[in-house]
DNA sequence: GAATGCTGTTCCATGGTGTTGAACAGCGTT
DNA sequence: AACGCTGTTCAACACCATGGAACAGCATTC
């Protein structure tokens, strides 16, 4: 372990979206570091773009994070394969469409195509969620062993958001079955009021859960089952986004796109 | 300069979107340090997400730089703020939209709302691009006095990308006269064949250009002066961000949105 | 099946370098 | 004008990053 380098971590990772600007005085009062070792670690990380000054006394992340993030290994190998299948399915569903990658524990946001509907003004892409209030993590909980679900309830817990949000793990195992039953998830505004969502669960080669995509809409309908073809839609695009993933169903799926958009694939 | 921060940055970028997997010795025999130093930096950054390690024996780029994005300033103080407005843009216009940052010689794409007919799979967001050739660059160049476009041009040079990109100063010149004049910044295929588009600028509130928002299409008809209310909206946008950033008009604007949508900012 | 070439990984002594408190400088406030 | 607050620089000491060499794990090869 490189101490400079976990210094020079530990500094990023205190910047913020509520507190994107900082003073040198705030960063270190925030850590246990002297300012002077601040102070080096700051005009290191400005040499690369790492960080930025902003008004000639207080720090930002900069932007070369962005642009490191086009060659992170999700976005590559799983966003690149599956946007263009997800660009498809937010124009038919006219809605917002994100893709989530499942690190082991939580949900994390890599690409979205966000209608006009989305209440939040921040894109969610970055977002670290977890998988209990999502219908994302939902339908990824569903294709895990009831082990596996335990054992990842237990390590990030099942905090609230809303009034409708499932806090405990007999109420959590219920809702999985049907998910499983359907083939997809559902979210009734459970991390989020006013924010409906379904969603499905992607694989890899190996048959294991590895994401999954969603639509999500303002409107509680998105969510009333057969009322539309939506449904459909999801799971085709997100069966095939797992195909090239290099998944392998083991019966072969008699899934099909309801949406003629699909049929060139 | 630290000089072990600086070394574990330039392993981070040696990454790419085409090898965003390498082996330690893919590593080493890009980089001139030897083989345990690197290893050593390489733990250190799995340790905090930075890196991880995919099967067994080589690395990538790992997820924590994702969830970094939100925060870097550029993201919440211009990104959040223009969000809103480009999906309405991106709604009526029913093409893709993008936000572009001006670093001082190029553009950072930092957000997008995609539309199917996107050619490219990957996303535009992180990357960096000339300003000769983007109707997002032209409109930032048109903001700037001659003496820094040429400036800039000298430093980052006018690479050809297609038979239409502009390759020397006078045709520039002349091109950044009449987007002067129409107030928005044409792309005819400029950057990447088969993609049109429209560009305007963003200005802070010193009224210098800080970055820009585009539609982009693949229909030449979207840069057709007047065939429809696009350049209009996509004015009215670019100015509303302006404003929401602190830019205040020297000469209150009269632009009005065209589309009904907007009646409600 | 032993030997070979390749991986990634670990070890450890050395000297380079990151760390740190203290001193400096630049502003706004009192 | 003196104070308190910033961010910045300095230099010496101790620590720790460094990188060669040795190890281990695994294919491939002869």
């Amino acid at each position: 372990m490189i101490q400079s380098v976990l210094k020079a971590i530990d500094i990023m990772t205190v910047f913020s979206t509520e507190e994107p600007c900082l003073t040198l005085a705030q960063i270190s009062e925030r850590l246990p570091m002297p300012k002077s070792t601040i102070h080096h670690l700051l005009a290191t990380l400005i040499s690369r773009g790492f960080i930025e000054k902003v008004n000639d006394d207080s720090y930002a992340l900069g932007t070369a994070i962005v642009s490191l993030s086009q060659a992170v290994r999700v976005n590559a190998e799983l966003r690149d394969r599956a946007a263009p299948l997800l660009r498809e399915l937010a124009e038919i569903a006219k809605e917002s469409v994100y893709l989530t990658y499942f690190d082991g524990s939580y949900i994390l946001y890599i690409y979205a195509v966000e209608s006009s509907k989305r209440l939040m003004a921040r894109t969610a892409v970055g977002e670290q969620v977890h998988l209990h209030c999502t219908a994302n993590g939902k339908s990824i909980l569903a294709a895990l062993s009831p082990d596996r679900v335990d054992d990842i309830i237990r390590r990030t817990g099942m905090p609230r958001f809303t009034h409708t949000t499932l806090t405990n793990s007999e109420d959590l195992h219920i809702e999985l079955a049907s998910s499983r039953q359907r083939g997809y998830a559902v979210d009734r505004e459970e991390h989020e009021l006013g924010t409906f969502c379904l969603g499905a669960v992607i694989r890899n080669a190996a048959g294991e859960p590895i994401g999954g995509c969603s639509l999500s809409g303002a409107d509680e309908s998105i969510v009333h089952d057969g009322s539309n073809g939506l449904a459909a839609d999801l799971l085709y695009v997100a069966q095939e986004i797992s195909r090239r993933m290099g998944y392998v169903p083991a019966t072969p799926s008699l899934l099909a796109p309801k949406s003629a958009h699909f049929v060139h694939h």
